[in-house]
DNA sequence: AAAAATTTTTAGATTTACCTAAAAATAAAA
DNA sequence: TTTTATTTTTAGGTAAATCTAAAAATTTTT
């Protein structure tokens, strides 16, 4: 049994191995808000818990038993994300802050049941995969907007970013989940790019591009 | 702002205060589980905080942001109860742990918005009322079955024993909440109740009619 | 109203998750 | 390959919520 914070550090360690391999004691406490000192110490009782291997000065990568525990705290976290939605009318960008609270919340029995009453979703209203309860991931295959060539179209299917500024952002431009779009023009100046949406030209920066998911369904 | 272990000594404290006006260290310590020595220590801290009036040796009572603060979380908790069951399925003796946890979530717009989606429902699963968000109650007319006379008629609309084996007890006997009963008979010997429940005669101990509510809509 | 029993509080420790400041190890630059 | 910079750890300390054991206050009994 993980304590709250114990859970934190776990789901942090697990989205930061998502980048490399071996996670820093920096990167951690950057992540939550904490003192690299703070880190160490949480660290060492992972470590003994069995929960994460650890070498001093090396940073961490999490145990079979750790990333487990992981997925399962982000399948609860994206499931109450998608309730708050679905159900409670939450917007997209509304959602982090309380799903962080909820997905501590212990009970199995309740996950299973909340799963079932949504319908078993395969993603979160960002787009990202639920695991479902085995911790198995259904394969997605997102490509990045910015990656995409003139001519290129495909479906908005997800965000690399939760920020609510962006989000907000992105809804004031009409560029939601399920969209379609195609690209019309890439700038040379800026990198922006022009995007053809329900028959409109819009343009998008590049930093924005950088950060939506497309499931292209066809080049040019 | 209070912490989980606060908010968990004020609603003991608003439960027991509907019992005695003086709420002793002793009866806390046991309610919450822990020793007196740990309720004095924390009752301090509420005092501090302005959430109980204390004196020493006599006992607290709570102040009228305590009882706020308190109702508050009584109703999270009863809210909870009816998601739980009415939407997530669970028997209505599964609920109350897992509400127990759930009731510490902070968002207030969850609460609102989940009180809406289950169409503001006035009782939780027991028929335990479920304060508005000012904190009032709908005024409730329950009597104990056990006060009923032979021949009086009612609905159950109530329980005042939440513990899983009386819930399942009452479950196996048909006694759920909107069942009408009329009652038939009261034995001498052991003080045990006749009932006339849907056609069918059924015995239920004294013990078990004490903690019974019901909404009498007529006397005999 | 004293003695006995009960209740409550104080005093002093413990555990968890933090912190700061300084030391040690590693990585990068000259 | 030294020097410098960065990262990480250690050492020692704090606050929250708990504990045990003993002292103090209150209540009950005789």
């Amino acid at each position: 049994m993980q304590s709250y914070t114990e859970e934190n550090y776990l789901k942090t360690i697990y989205h930061l191995a998502e980048k490399t391999t071996n996670v820093q004691t920096n990167a951690i406490a950057e992540q939550m808000q904490t003192k690299p000192a703070s880190v160490t110490d949480m660290i060492k009782k992972l470590a003994e818990k069995g929960l994460v291997d650890y070498i001093k000065y090396q940073g961490v990568t999490l145990t079979e038993t750790g990333k487990n525990t992981a997925i399962d705290i982000v399948r609860k976290h994206r499931l109450w994300e998608v309730f708050l939605v679905d159900k409670l009318n939450f917007k997209w960008d509304e959602v982090h802050d309380v799903a962080e609270e909820l997905e501590h919340i212990k009970s199995i029995e309740l996950i299973e049941r909340l799963d079932e009453f949504l319908g078993f979703p395969k993603a979160d209203p960002h787009g990202d995969p639920i695991p479902d309860k085995n911790g198995r991931f259904a394969k997605t295959q997102f490509i990045k907007l910015i990656e995409l060539k003139i001519g290129d179209h495909g479906t908005i299917t997800g965000v690399t970013q939760h920020s609510s500024a962006f989000l907000k952002h992105l809804e004031k431009l009409g560029l939601t989940l399920g969209k379609k779009i195609q690209i019309s023009d890439v700038t040379d100046f800026d990198g922006s790019v022009e995007i053809l949406l329900s028959g409109k030209q819009i343009n998008i920066s590049r930093e924005v591009a950088k950060h939506i998911l497309i499931s292209s369904n066809g080049k040019n």
